[in-house]
DNA sequence: AGGTTGAATAAGTCTATGCTTATGTATTGA
DNA sequence: TCAATACATAAGCATAGACTTATTCAACCT
């Protein structure tokens, strides 16, 4: 299941940070690597996962493989999130408020 | 961390039907297994991993807890996402446009 | 072709986690 | 006060999942 896939890709922190880090600029995965204390088969595993998950994309390029933010993963959990919204507090039941919140 | 525990929580498919079944109305830890499969040992562990992550809030009611979607949770999801909104599809960007697109 | 580099896969290990059974704790009511 | 009911906790088990090392695959370069 798409959902199934989401939530436990999302559920361990170094994917976290790794889509955090792809969110803030397209890379490949040696560049991901830099920085974060993690081997070569451990990020190509997680990659795996995240890219099941449609939370990354992959595009090859020669010898590297190139990663940025696959948005289709990020629609699945807004419209999770939308089947609940009557329960998000009013202040921010309007998204237009939590973006103006979120700019500054 | 707070996100951490929501994503796990959810990472698991019985605790997201819990959660679902908490959204359509409150109920007490007795009527959650109703229908479920799930003996109640399990339950009530499931329900504390949710009230960890503030996903769910309960109060006692006599002999009965009695459990509700905590909106703290979704707001935390909420803006978690909103850090990502510039990888939202057009179509979704806004979410008045989303929140039509679901009452349909 | 052969070596080098970037990335994926295989196989094994160790820990986290979701379950089980058994027991403990609260609250109600006879 | 004692039994029954609702729920929580403890302890143990079995599987899932995040790592490791070793190897393979793929593209580049000389």
């Amino acid at each position: 299941m798409a959902e199934n896939d989401i939530f436990r890709a999302l559920a361990d922190p170094t994917r976290r940070a790794i889509f955090e880090k792809l969110a803030a600029g397209s890379m490949n995965a040696s560049a991901l690597r830099r920085g974060m204390e993690i081997s070569q088969p451990a990020m190509s595993q997680h990659l795996s996962v995240l890219r099941d998950a449609k939370l990354v994309r992959q595009e090859r390029q020669g010898r590297f493989v190139n990663y940025e933010v696959d948005p289709e993963g990020l629609t699945l959990i807004v419209h999770w999130l939308a089947k609940y919204r009557t329960f998000w507090p009013t202040r921010i039941a309007d998204l237009k408020v939590l973006l103006k919140e979120i700019d500054q």
